[in-house]
DNA sequence: ACCCTTTCAGACAGATCTGTCTATTCTAGC
DNA sequence: GCTAGAATAGACAGATCTGTCTGAAAGGGT
C-alpha cells in the first residue's frame, strides 16, 4: 500500500477503473490503509488524525465525512484487521485434511504472519489496552475472539476430542501466548513452540487415531509442506 | 537519568516518624501508589498527570522533583509492578517442594491474581502497547520477562526436564496466554485452563520418576544437573 | 452545458496535556 | 522564636489533538 503519490490532486479516480490504470483507491481505502499501517505499528492513542490524513494525502473533511469520527475509523481498522485474520486462518486450513494436522495448521500460519517484519502483536490486544474500556473496541476484539476459540472448537470436535472445549481453550492460550511473546521479546519462532506444545496436548488428549507415523514434535519451521 | 531523588523525601520518612502517629506516606509514596492504581486499570497514556497528583494530593511539583518527568514515573510504576510480581511468586513457591507442584504452584499464584475485582492484564503488555517503541518501558518490560523465563528455566531443570529451556518457554506461553485471556476474555478460570494444560505437557515430557533413565528425547545428560 | 457528488486545503475553536515557575505554607532542628 | 528546606497550590506557556467549518476544484452523469 502506502500509496504516497505525490498528494496532488492528479487524475484522482482515474476518469474510470475500467482501462489498465491502476485506478487510484477512494478516499476510504486509502484512509483504511494509512490506519492500518500507521495505527498498528505506533497505536490508535499516539497516532493522530493529522497523521492518517497527510499519510493518506486525504483532506481532513474526507475522514469525517466517511468515518464519523475517529472512532469510526479504529472501528473499521480492526474490522479489516478481524477479516485478514480469518483469511489468513482460513487458507491455512485448506492445506490439510486431517483434523489433528488442521489444529496444527493454525499455528503455522501464525509462524507466517510472525515473519513479517512490520508484526507488531494482537492488534485487538494493543488496541484495547490503548483505549481502556472504550466499547467499540471492546466490542470487535469480543467477535474477534469469539471466532476464534469456536474456530477452535470445531476443529477439535472434528478431532474427536473428548471435550472440545476444554481444548479449544488450551490451544487459544498457546496462540495468545505466541502472539504476545513474539511482539514482547521479539522472538518469530514462537509459533513453532507453541506448535510443538499443541502437539503434546492433542497427542495427549485426543483419541489414538491410526494416522500415519507418531507424527513430529519438533521445534521451529517444521510442518511437511509448511509455509508458502 | 533516575534517582534524582532529593534527599528530602528521605530525610522526610528516615529521620523520625516514630511516634505513634499514621505517619502519613511521603510524596513519593503516594505518587507511586497513585501511579500504580490509575496507570493500571486506565492506561499510562491516558492518565494525565494532573489526574495523579490530585488522587495523590500531592503537589506537581513535588512530582516533578522527586521523578523527573512522567516517564521517570512511569518506569517506577512498573518497577514496583515487577518486585510484586516477584514477590507473588516466590511466595507461591513456598508453599510445595515438589518441582512438578511447584512448576504448577506458578499458575496458582496466577488464578489467585485473577481473582482480584481490579486485575487488568499485565502491565508491562499494556505499557508496551501504549507507549510503541517506548525504551525505558521496553527495558522495564525485558527485565521482568527474562526473569519469568529463568524461573520457568530453573523450576523446569529441577524437575528433570530434558530441554528446560523448550518447557521453560512452552509454560511462559501457557501463562502469557492465560494472563491474556483472563483480560480480554474477562475469564478468572484461564489460569485453572492454562494449569491443567501445563500439567499434561509436563507429564508428556518429563521422566516418570525422579531416577530411572531420560526417555527418548536426546538427553546430553545434562539434564538434571543444570543450574540451580 | 449544467448540476452534483466527492474531494481538497486549511483555518479555527475548544479541550487537554506536559512541564516550568512563582509564591505561600508547613515542619524540623537550633 | 527563627531559619532552611521541603511541600503545596495553581497560574502559565507551549504543544498537540479532535472535530467543525468555509470555500473551492475536479470530474461524472444527464
Amino acid at each position: 500500500m502506502a500509496s504516497r503519490v505525490p498528494a496532488g490532486t492528479a487524475a484522482r479516480t482515474g476518469g474510470r477503473q475500467e482501462a489498465g490504470q491502476p485506478a487510484r483507491p477512494s478516499a476510504r481505502e486509502r484512509l483504511l490503509a494509512s490506519a492500518n499501517e500507521l495505527f498498528y505499528s505506533e497505536g490508535v492513542q499516539t497516532v493522530g488524525i493529522d497523521r492518517i490524513i497527510e499519510h493518506a494525502g486525504v483532506a481532513k473533511a474526507s475522514l469525517y465525512n466517511t468515518f464519523g469520527n475517529k472512532e469510526g475509523l479504529v472501528r473499521a481498522y480492526l474490522e479489516s484487521r478481524r477479516q485478514r485474520s480469518r483469511n489468513r486462518i482460513a487458507r491455512a486450513l485448506t492445506r490439510y485434511r486431517e483434523p489433528r494436522e488442521r489444529l496444527l495448521a493454525v499455528f503455522e500460519a501464525q509462524g507466517e504472519m510472525f515473519t513479517d517484519p512490520d508484526y507488531n502483536g494482537c492488534a485487538f490486544v494493543s488496541a484495547s489496552a490503548e483505549a481502556g474500556a472504550g466499547s467499540a473496541i471492546t466490542d470487535e476484539a469480543d467477535e474477534y475472539r469469539a471466532w476464534m476459540r469456536g474456530m477452535f472448537t470445531e476443529l477439535a470436535a472434528e478431532a474427536g476430542a473428548a471435550d472440545p472445549e476444554l481444548l479449544a481453550r488450551q490451544l487459544h492460550l498457546l496462540y495468545d501466548g505466541a502472539m504476545l511473546s513474539a511482539r514482547m521479546d521479539r522472538d518469530p519462532t514462537a509459533a513453532g513452540t507453541a506448535r510443538a506444545a499443541a502437539a503434546v496436548l492433542l497427542n495427549a488428549t485426543l483419541p489414538p487415531r491410526p494416522a500415519s507415523d507418531g507424527d513430529a514434535r519438533k521445534g521451529p519451521g517444521a510442518a511437511r509442506t509448511a509455509a508458502v
